[in-house]
RNA sequence: CGGGGUGUAGCGCAGACAGGUAGCGCGCAUGGUUUGGGACCAUGAGGUCGGAGGUUCAAAUCCUCUCACCCCGACCA
């Protein structure tokens, strides 16, 4: 491609609303465009990657036994009620009627239309198991796009979806697709990390991201550097500190005159906030919860959200806690009716704590659960933090920051017994298939490869998805030798496959450098009368400082070496 | 949806407080001189000042409403 002709101009200046790397640079590079918030039009330059990106799924899914296939961006409602996923997707969903006022969604996601397809195509043991799987755009209607490519509206993903007659299939192709998915990761030029994570509004059990470690990621990372356990924050567990057992003592009313947060009211009564029970309300799908959690401990809402099976939470007002006769400032779940509380299993060590007693300013000692109150759930709804225990080996955890690039799940029977996808087995008996998904965003993985390759001048591609492989910088254009010498390696080179992005431009040197670094097109070939006086060309790798000179009758074997040695290992 | 911010030429910004014919840099066009890290000179094109309404002799500027976009939180590939 010559640069004169290329559509998509490079940028001085970047653009103000982007602030991380991966949008500024696209931006700046000229090789995107916002169209409206979270959806871009992508241009020549960053297309390629897309398709390179694509390509390489492409392989690995069918290298492990996945068949392509193509299903609709338009699905009717029904198909989602079915499966409740509408109120699960809530508003995340894009909805828009047809001519006949019938409503349809824009599909987030294809677990309801492919299991409809499969329940029509598949009745027996012999026809699984499946692996089939597509590359489509997706719509969802995120509250927030941010990060330039990093949450979008409307992005491309790969989605692939395993069908399997019992759990041990499911396992086996659950672990074909971790490998399958590390060789992506790989061929792209990605280290990545794998994380246990929430399933969310896809539903079923055992789940796992890819994160790229970034600095600047949208999600927080809880890992322990001595075991390797890592898992997504919103489903990490950890050991908090453990409180020694004491001889309860009885309960004792203590005046705590205008107390309401657990700093305020432990550092009037001289006690550590591990000592206090902290009482958080919540509505959870309408309904009012009592939480009750140690006072050095925050919620973990999406913990909070699956151990209740609801869809929506949030944090209740002040009014609506105490429209159900609680005093807040000093709620207590002792002599609490009504209300269904929802306790933590950190209140189950240590004993004596203080909580509210649901009387103005004051609060209650020495409060111990089961005596003095009892919950209706004890679970883990616990946030793990940095610095605490690793619930595998005691470790201390730390955390990090990461862009998930992947994410699958093991779905279980969920959406064929709603969906009525059953099979006969060997003896007769049906029963429903055993599902697993796994999905990748291409955009997102884009971004991640930039966050992760760049220098202050600009993008590092890893090879296999740079969008040329050569950049070929003729310097001094008036000089016909120069003129001819680029023209004809122009033509060798493109005629022997490899890529090249040709700066056909009469721009100085610090232009076309300058473009060259900043578009991080891995091998810059210059020529110059300085080189051609040696009968050379000079070769430098975008990732290395130095540049080296080459005889120009070596140049194509060279390069062509350089190349397909990079991309065989 | 809650909190914060920004809308003036393709991009980056000034002008607004104190109303009076819309400016700068980059980019773009033409001509010339340049050329190993974003060259220089000359000439030129390009703007409904996000939108609507109001105040005023006069509004980018003051007032009201509205829309879009960005950032922080609830959500996700």
């Amino acid at each position: 491609m010559r640069i004169s002709k290329l559509f998509g101009k490079t940028q001085r200046e970047i653009p103000a609303e982007a602030d991380t790397i991966s949008h500024q640079l696209l931006l700046k590079a000229g090789m995107m465009h916002q169209v409206a918030a979270g959806i871009y039009s992508y241009l020549p330059l960053a297309w390629r990657v897309l398709k390179k990106i694509e390509n390489i799924i492409r392989e690995e899914m069918d290298k492990a036994g996945g068949q392509e296939l193509m299903m609709p961006v338009l699905q009717p409602v029904e198909l989602w009620q079915e499966t409740g996923r509408d109120k699960a997707f809530g508003k995340g969903l894009f909805t828009l009627s047809d001519r006949r006022e019938h409503t349809l969604v824009l599909g987030p996601t294809h677990e309801e239309v492919i299991t409809q397809l499969v329940r029509h195509n598949v009745q027996s043991y012999r026809d699984l198991p499946l692996l089939l799987y597509q590359i489509q755009t997706k719509f969802r209607d995120e509250p927030r796009p941010r990060g330039g490519l990093v949450r979008v509206r409307e992005f491309l993903m790969k989605d692939l979806y395993s069908f399997d007659a019992d759990e041990e299939g499911l396992d086996q192709s659950y672990k074909k697709m971790l490998q399958a998915y590390q060789n992506i990761y790989r061929r792209c030029g990605l280290s990545n990390l794998l994380v246990e994570a929430d399933s969310g509004a896809i539903g079923g059990k055992d789940s796992h991201e890819f994160m790229v470690i970034t600095g600047t990621g949208e999600d927080e990372v809880i890992y322990c550097p001595s075991c390797g356990y890592s898992a997504n924050t919103e489903k990490a567990e950890s050991s908090k500190d453990n409180l020694p057992d004491e001889e309860l003592l009885p309960l004792e009313e203590v005046d705590t005159p205008s107390m309401f947060t657990i700093e305020e009211v432990s550092n009037f009564l001289k006690v550590s906030p591990s000592h206090t029970l902290k009482a958080v309300f919540y509505i959870a799908d309408g309904e009012l919860v009592f939480v009750v959690i140690r006072g050095d401990i925050e919620v973990n809402e999406v913990k909070l959200k699956n151990v209740l099976h609801c869809s929506e939470i949030r944090l209740a007002i002040e009014a609506e806690v105490i429209e159900a006769g609680i005093v807040a400032g000093s709620a207590s779940p002792i002599g609490i009716s009504g209300v269904k509380i929802i306790a933590d299993e950190s209140i189950i060590s240590g004993a004596n704590f203080i909580a509210g007693a649901n009387k103005a300013n004051t609060h209650v000692k020495n409060v111990n659960h089961p005596r003095d109150f009892g919950v209706d759930i004890m679970a883990d709804i616990a946030l793990a933090r940095a610095g605490e225990e690793c619930p595998k080996c005691r470790a201390k955890l730390s955390s990090m920051r990461g862009i998930e690039v992947g994410h699958v799940f093991k779905l279980g029977t969920v959406f064929s017994e709603k969906l009525g996808a059953f099979y006969i087995d060997v003896d007769g008996t049906s029963s429903p298939i055993v599902m697993g998904c796994y999905g990748i965003g291409l955009g997102r993985l884009m971004a991640a490869a930039i966050e992760q390759n760049h220098d202050d001048k600009g993008i590092i591609w890893p090879l296999p998805i740079a969008p040329y492989q050569i950049y070929l910088c003729p310097l001094h254009l008036e000089n016909h030798q120069v003129e001819a010498t680029a023209e004809n390696l122009y033509t060798e080179l493109g005629s022997n496959s490899l890529e090249v992005l040709f700066d056909d431009r009469k721009q100085s040197p610090g232009v076309k450098f300058n473009d060259a670094d900043l578009l991080g097109i891995p091998i810059r070939v210059t020529i110059s009368p300085r080189t051609l006086e040696k009968g050379s060309v000079e070769i430098k790798l975008r990732s290395e400082k130095e540049a080296r000179l080459l005889p120009l009758t070596r140049i194509t074997t060279v390069l062509e070496k350089l190349i397909t040695d990079y991309l065989s290992t």
